[in-house]
DNA sequence: CATCTGTTTCAGAAATTTCTGAAATAGCCA
DNA sequence: TGGCTATTTCAGAAATTTCTGAAACAGATG
């Protein structure tokens, strides 16, 4: 397993920035060497390619399989484990995106939602805030609901409208304004 | 400094999402106490609020203020810094967004040109794969720039648009189409 | 069932990050 | 200038995370 230097810049790189997005050094270099591979690889290429541990790879591995960012493939007359990243880069935004709301966001609305059934606190302005930055995840994440729910061709016509975007909402009909939000 | 059930639970909570957001607990609690506090707090009422060391608290300050998440006031008469969060929810997320761009999109797209400035390297796969990321990444990078220059209220506008979006985007003018992503 | 290949688990080692107390710095005021 | 208050810096302590090697596990094959 040699690298190329391309490949070897790009996954110290990965390795690095593995920090700043919540997965270790590790776990970025592995999924680096997966997204620039071709053929998937099992856990002892990898082991071999990065210099790390075999249980290192494994449990890298597992934690790239929990933000379901890798694909498991086996294959004909071969027990070992296979894996490759999905070839479509749309897949790998949304399925990021997803993960990282479920982590990072989720939890917190929950958490906010919790506070606010137990009623008033005498903290008038605690409760306001509280209750405001309920509404305001409440409606980032039913946006992202109808991302999510939009075809690959539509988002991306969506995101190349440049300047465009604001001319075609002002043409947009007038909605009925139900937000309480950003008083 | 005596705080309310409703903060002490608001702020750990925030101190455990701290890890997940890229910032460490005390970092997440200070923040959790200011966003909470009407009145804006100096950093000996910080200490004593989350019973932290006061250099703890200078350091945990210093990093809000480099991700721009908090403001710093004074006060006539009185020598010490107060701080507090914006009232504006909206401006925290435009920050918070554009802060994360800075520190884990910015970097990686920095080194996708970089690599690709070297030439081919033989590895077409790969050659093919950074440049189709550099591409996505530059994509959403323009379309965040966008919206980064959107009133609030268009923002809103377009964030509670739900199902409506998609016909709206029907009617929108075909685009001549620049992307060879995705292929 | 014994053996062989491949994977996972896990306790402790190593590395990194976070936090503290003490000392240094900075600016104000008499 | 010297004393006072407020803040920052920083070396080392404490806590946490990451990584490894050894052992346990799983399941195919002869």
């Amino acid at each position: 397993m040699t690298l190329t230097d391309l490949q070897q810049d790009f996954i110290l790189h990965f390795g690095e920035m593995g920090n700043r997005w919540g997965i270790n050094r590790t776990v970025g270099q592995i999924y680096a060497l997966l997204f620039l591979s071709e053929e998937p690889l099992n856990a002892e290429q990898i082991t071999a390619g990065l210099s790390i541990s075999r249980s290192n790879t494994s449990m890298g591995l597992k934690e790239l399989q929990s933000w379901n960012l890798v694909r498991q493939r086996s294959r004909p007359g071969d027990r070992r484990d296979y894996f490759t990243t999905p070839d479509d880069l749309w897949e790998i935004v949304r399925t990021l995106v997803a993960e990282r709301r479920k982590r990072e966001i989720d939890p917190t609305l929950t958490k906010l939602r919790e506070l606010e059934m137990r009623g008033p606190t005498g903290d008038e302005y605690a409760d306001a805030r509280i209750a405001e930055l309920r509404e305001l995840i409440e409606m980032m994440t039913q946006f992202h609901d109808e991302m999510e729910r939009m075809e690959t061709e539509r988002l991306v016509q969506l995101m190349t409208m440049g300047r465009k975007l604001g001319s075609l909402l002002d043409k947009a009909p007038k909605m009925k304004i139900w937000r309480k939000t950003t008083t």
